[in-house]
DNA sequence: GGTGGCTTGAAACTCGTTCTCAACCCCGGT
DNA sequence: ACCGGGGTTGAGAACGAGTTTCAAGCCACC
């Protein structure tokens, strides 16, 4: 959806994904090879769906259920991040050098934009504080409509997760 | 899960909906008057279950697919919030006459404790304009372990919702 | 090359949520 | 009070993301 960046460092990922697997004494399969790569030469939040049409673009047949489980063990092995923006499933994203991030999601054409806050990180430390929780981790998602779709006229917002007039999945 | 707090204006928001029903030609069923109730009187985040529970035990039959029907005209008329803790299935809330708020949820017992903070109320504003977005909504849950669940011995975390680890459903 | 154990894929299954549709109820008019 | 029509209800079917099952297959080490 958006144009596509630079990659980040894909390569890297793939190498961490593969002395991971030697590690741990996991088998490197061709399945979990081509869903790795998928996931990690991708600068986009991608859902289940959009690995597979890619895998399918390939011609790599994978099903469904060692997708999943690729991604389970991605996310176990802390190279790739699992988001949920309330659209009833849920985005992975490869987890780059940089530290964390927060998402800025247009309700409009669902660009998803990253962005960091220095103020936030600490803010949310002090919040957990104040209330006796130690903190784990957080989320911030903030929803609204992008410079380009606010130039289309009468924008309906579709997709409104989390909020009053949701439609259904 | 949480002590039972002074009920907010659960009156007020019974009213509210009885006007929003007359204002819009919608007939106000008993069950709807059930829900709506149920909902208003609960200072908790309720899932659709227990909503049902809740009715089950003042012997009111009501039918799923009735409570979804009616959560959406409640959320549709404002008057009720709709969470997603990552959880696998919503939760809700009446809106009280309190401003926006966030959510820290105990990764060990699920309680959820609100807070407001205006600097993140400035900051979310703040950001959405420095990428060109108009700010619709946001969303900020920061998960960890209350002060009680800490003193718990080694606590598992297993609902981590939306992080490494997560379990099923 | 053989072999043991983990992985795979198809299909069945789970579970939250939505849809369908005939029976039913609310409510304004009488 | 009674009627009538349009919205509402409930049971169950349907849906869709995600998980489980299990026999067949592949990886890696010998």
């Amino acid at each position: 959806m958006t144009s596509p960046p630079p990659k980040l460092d894909a390569g890297e990922l793939v190498e961490g994904f593969r002395s991971y697997m030697r590690d741990h004494n996991l088998p490197l399969t061709h399945q979990r090879e081509a869903i790795a790569s998928a996931l990690f030469h991708s600068e986009e939040h991608l859902s289940v769906e959009d690995i597979e049409a890619i895998l399918r673009d390939e011609n790599v047949h994978v099903g469904k259920a060692t997708v999943y489980r690729t991604l389970d063990l991605l996310v176990r092995a802390g190279l790739v991040d699992e988001h949920d923006f309330g659209e009833g499933f849920k985005r992975f994203e490869p987890r780059s050098a940089r530290s964390h991030h927060e998402h800025l999601i247009c309700l409009a054409c669902g660009k998803v934009v990253e962005f960091t806050s220095e103020r936030i990180e600490r803010m949310k430390a002090l919040i957990a504080d104040e209330h006796g929780f130690r903190h784990h981790h957080h989320r911030l998602d903030i929803y609204g409509v992008c410079s380009e779709c606010q130039g289309r006229a009468a924008v309906t917002l579709e997709r409104r997760p989390d909020k009053p007039g949701g439609g259904s999945r």
